[in-house]
DNA sequence: TTTCAGCACTCTCGGCCGGAGAGTGCTAAC
DNA sequence: GTTAGCACTCTCCGGCCGAGAGTGCTGAAA
């Protein structure tokens, strides 16, 4: 496309991006090309609608950038906004300052990428194939019942009671579990089952069995951790202005089975993904616009930092804030040893 | 107030709530006041408007309750409405499929608030002044770097990460930890306090101090569990039509701190506050009705349950519903030894 | 060939009007 | 105390109109 299509392609999704109102000719006259006229532009505008970038709502509107023309735009035409030291400093802080688990982790950072920019956020935990197990813990509740406590890799807690078939006191579990943790912890989790199977049987065995079922709700991500945040941000755009388009959208975030499926999307594909519009498999996202990245400590463990919010997004700020959380949140939990 | 206007009002209110369009004379003849007149009818409905229950949104409109009306239904005329058997059975089996830890518990509590009143709810975590604490363990990270995990009552865990100033193998903690199980598991929190005040300089100081420090913030409430669901339920009255409406009341919900104080001013207060409209301190409640009761499994244990929604709404079947999910929860709570 | 001034045309938006409909309050009779 | 009847008020909705914004086209200039 000759060059001056494109800078006029590139007016046009800047100035709707921030006045949420279709452009005319003039305005981009006064305000991006002072020496050409309305008129010429009004020829390229014509243009660029013939080739699908640009439509109007009704015949005499401005230029409203269509599906494609996003796309073009991401794809071609932005270049990322530089992100000013408030905002820079603003996530740091957000991120040095979060609990040291991962749980708490994925909240603060869905937080702070809603917050910079100023959309709402999904983010799911980082997570590999083959857990490991830091720690074991065992705590009699009553003489037949146990709390298993369980520290994998992230600094993830996970708890449950068992109803053993004999009684056994603390000292006994304290006991067991040192055993367990001399055997099992530091290692990936096929280690638990190995353990497992040449086990005799007894309390031991009892334990690790339900170790190793918590290992595999963990590791099959049907617990998968995702959360989202920001839904707020999204109230005060004018595409959301009825609240059945939130509905719609909130159904979506909730529906944390379809981000699951985003994140499978992602893994393995390039590191940055951009979905406008009807490009969503989920039509009730149809008029939003998601980006997504991957972060995570190691090339082993890795989740998903997604933006959700109207097509009319500022995506190159969008996308420059959203590496930068990402590298923050990556870097930390590296640093963690998470 | 004489019978038949008792009535009047509570046809209108329950009229108004399933249908939220103005209540005429000739509606509520024909579908509740057959033997009498639309006029007699009309005539009773000045006069409730005179007390101030009722008002019309316009000179020729049909009646809508006060929130003096409101306040008069719940305090005299409502009954409660009893529970189908299929709500019974979702919410004891959504209960008792929750997580055996608060954080989970509370989720799921107000899950199933949400789902059942088909209204916004929230909830805190039971909370009482002097935590117990159930267990403790130490994980060694680095070689001066110390996870600290507690085991709380409410099998609530926290952990932390401590920077110690000498290092300590995991076999050292491990002893340590054992020590500190024998000194202050099952205890209340002053124990650990007492211990710390008498303990020597070195590691265990050291640790208890953060032990404490974990508890202190627990106890303090700053940390407060709260959390809330449902949103997507208003976005379906045509109270939250635009968005707008949503957004204070989301602000509300996301500022956990007022939710703390509401938890506050229930805490000795009777067991059931219904707060309707202008009654809420904020502003941005304003057409919004917020029911609460307390629950948790024992006396000394209380948080705070809370179904939040517009102030046309089924208040019987809410109460009703509220009500069957906090003893629910309590229950569960109380077996679990929460 | 590109650019541009001029102009007719189209469409939305806001205000205004008027009729239909809903619901009220009042009055006079039972 | 109740009720039929009636005038009155107000909203809602559709149609109408003028202002304004923005377009596409055309013919001339560069």
């Amino acid at each position: 496309m000759e060059n001056r299509k494109q800078a006029i392609l590139r007016a046009v999704v800047q100035e709707f991006t921030t006045s949420a109102v279709p452009v005319g000719s003039q305005a981009l006259q006064t305000r991006y090309f002072v020496n050409l006229s309305s008129a010429t532009i009004r020829s390229e505008l014509a243009d660029l609608a013939d080739l699908g970038y640009l439509t109007q709502p009704h015949t005499s509107a401005g230029r409203v950038p269509t599906d494609s023309g996003y796309r073009y735009f991401v794809d071609f035409l932005m270049d990322l906004e530089p992100i000013p030291d408030r905002v820079k400093a603003y996530i740091q802080d957000e991120v040095r300052t979060a609990p040291a688990d991962v749980e708490g982790m994925v909240e603060r950072v869905a937080m702070t990428l809603a917050e910079v920019t100023r959309n709402a956020s999904v983010a799911s935990a980082p997570q590999g194939a083959l857990a490991r197990i830091k720690h074991v813990d065992l705590v009699s509740l009553e003489p037949k019942e146990v709390l298993l406590i369980l520290l994998l890799e992230g600094n993830l807690l996970r708890q449950q009671v068992v109803n053993t078939t004999q009684p056994a006191t603390q000292a006994q579990l304290t006991r067991l579990a040192a055993r367990l943790n001399a055997s099992i912890a530091g290692r990936a989790s096929d280690e638990a089952r190995r353990h497992y199977e040449s086990a005799p049987l007894g309390l031991e065995k009892e334990l690790l069995g339900r170790v190793i079922a918590v290992l595999d709700v963990y590791e099959k991500g049907s617990e998968n951790l995702v959360v989202h945040d920001g839904v707020r941000n999204l109230l005060r755009q004018p595409e959301f202005a009825e609240s059945s388009r939130v509905h719609q959208v909130l159904e979506v975030l909730e529906e944390t089975r379809y981000l699951t499926v985003l994140l499978r999307q992602l893994i393995g594909d390039s590191d940055l993904q951009i979905v406008i519009g009807s490009e969503n498999t989920s039509s009730r996202l149809q008029g939003c616009a998601v980006v997504l990245t991957s972060y995570g400590p190691s090339e082993r463990l890795k989740g998903v930092l997604g933006v959700v919010g109207p097509t009319r997004m500022a995506y190159s700020q969008t996308v420059a804030r959203l590496q930068a959380v990402a590298r923050s949140a990556s870097d930390r939990m590296a640093e963690l040893g998470v």
